[in-house]
DNA sequence: CTGAAAGCGCTTACAG
DNA sequence: CTGAAAGCGCTTACAG
């Protein structure tokens, strides 16, 4: 391999004038610069990370912790690709972790190898023990999607909130009355906050039918098969799910209960998965960008290392996706109710 | 931090002894091991890998190049799941690359940045042009799935031929005629593969309807609807899909033009992803270990970074997946046939 | 504008 | 069994 001394001989200069040269420091006069670079690009010479880490304490790699039960998911490849690309356009690299069986270890070495800036991490629960670890290493860290119980902790999430709000707007509207739910996993930020509008929006706790409101097993369509399955004994005229699989899984008990939709129960996801638009499936839904998400985390990371005080927090917001799923296209029941 | 100098200053001795002791040197007395290793928890000491790449030449770091696109799709999630967990049991760490619109650029600051002692790639297609110049690098260097012009190739990767012609077989048995096919992208090597093994069951190229073959658009759900949906202008009585997606969507377009499956036409997949095993969907199907593949690919790599000479490959078995999808359930007729 | 020198934190012949 | 010394490839005050 071709390295420093090399470029800096071939161009008769010294190592310190090649290295000045090759980051575009001022100082170098634009004879020499010139030269050294003619030299290092016909060299093929390319910077060693490992000496340049060590000689500045900066690496321009981040590392990325993803639980590894969300990679069964597409959710977990959006992660994994938002956070790599967005890394990769303030070229940084980033080196992945799963967090396994047992986190603890892996994360401990990852958090002072000395080899990573920064660390993005994503977690499926609020309060996983092991996170604190992370926060109070003194290693800069954005959260991917958040943690609720830490109020010193920088974030980028998918705004929640907003979205399902109008989300359930748009239910009333459609004249809908009997609504439920089906959660996802208790302690899931996401689902906690999207549950926590839909509580909202159906007048507050005490208001709440407990008939009406089932948690839909690990976000998935057959949690929420058998989730609509139960529900369905209490007569909803409208499911509204935590995500697109369950909000599947509940089209599917919708129909094999001998149900139609949107005529005899509306349903309602999250996410705006590919699937969510099929011909046969056309569900309402919420769509998130997580590509931008992944871009806030990289840039509060970026922050964060360069010295800002946290935490800094950014949100994403997510529009409804109105289809078939839930429309009963009533126009005029909507003004009646109003 | 604490560094090896701190470790060795309280632990009375040289740096070179408390390296030595922390890398169990059997030269190294017992006495002054245990209390260098003593010292070193103490203290909560992490070798810094820059240093120790610098010197030893080693990083313990693989690099992952998936193609962007793969991500969009569960089994991007896969491979990548797949290979960050094998290398982590070989205290490995894993760089990702998605190799996006550009990826030449990426890839060759990757190869030389002195960081990454070898890489795991991913391909979409056959000879994909930059592949070469990773190859050629002389990066120890494995294709996770294959890459068929060249001979030189070290390769981890499903075997899509014995399994593909235990599920042609099984088509036979159940008496299906007019066998037609979706097969994936032209190029991709999967697809390759398992559409070479549909051509040798039936016969050869020369005994293939042409209008019974079509090819789905990326592999995709969509693809395998529009590409269904011609088929069966050609009344075939069996689709063997590239994949579940395209067979799901070969479902949907059987259902859509008022046939049933299996009895009118039966269906096939491949991968078995999670969906294939719906109540309503029950889709005979291949399934693989994608887990298993990328600890070969660890290993493989590991072996030729250890200087062993390539290409190694090895090929993983998948298993064929009966279920109500292509069963006629008419033994009878299975027998008549033979 | 340029260069000699020290240093980043580790490893490893070499000598004892 | 242990240590002093050189070196991995870069960067960066410091001096000129």
């Amino acid at each position: 391999v071709v390295t420093l001394a090399d470029v800096a001989r071939l161009s008769a200069t010294s190592r310190s004038t090649a290295s000045r040269a090759l980051k575009n420091d001022p100082r170098i006069s634009d004879e020499t610069a010139d030269r050294v670079r003619l030299v290092a690009k016909a060299l093929g010479y390319r910077p060693n990370v490992a000496a340049r880490t060590l000689a500045t304490g900066r690496s321009g790699i981040f590392g990325l912790i993803v639980p590894s039960t969300l990679m069964d998911d597409v959710f977990g490849a959006q992660v994994v690709s938002a956070v790599t690309s967005a890394a990769g356009e303030h070229d940084g690299g980033v080196m992945l972790w799963l967090s396994h069986d047992r986190p603890s270890r892996a994360i401990r070495e990852t958090v002072s190898n000395g080899l990573i800036d920064g660390l993005v991490v994503s977690i499926l629960v609020q309060n996983e023990p092991w996170i604190d670890e992370l926060l109070d290493s003194g290693l800069p860290c954005v959260l991917i999607g958040r943690h609720s119980s830490r109020t010193d902790t920088s974030y980028a999430a998918i705004d929640n909130i907003t979205a399902t709000r109008a989300l359930m707007e748009h239910v009333r509207d459609q004249g809908y009355e009997r609504v439920a739910t089906i959660r996802g996993p208790i302690g899931n930020t996401d689902a906690e906050e999207r549950h926590s509008v839909f509580v909202e929006a159906m007048g507050g706790a005490d208001q709440i039918d407990a008939n009406l409101v089932e948690v839909g097993d690990h976000f998935s369509y057959e949690g929420g098969y058998a989730a609509a399955t139960a529900l369905l004994r209490h007569r909803p005229d409208c499911i509204v799910a935590g995500n697109d699989p369950m909000a599947m899984g509940a089209l599917a008990a919708v129909r094999a209960a001998g149900l139609r939709t949107p005529e005899d129960v509306g349903v309602a996801g999250w996410d705006d998965v590919r699937a969510a638009n099929r011909p046969d499936v056309r569900l309402t839904t919420v769509h998130h960008n997580m590509e931008a998400v992944g871009r806030e985390a990289v840039e509060i990371l970026l922050k964060l290392i360069g010295g800002a005080q946290g935490p800094i927090r950014k949100t994403v917001p997510a529009s409804l996706v109105i289809r078939e799923s839930t429309l009963r296209s009533r126009g005029d029941e909507k003004e009646a109710k109003a």
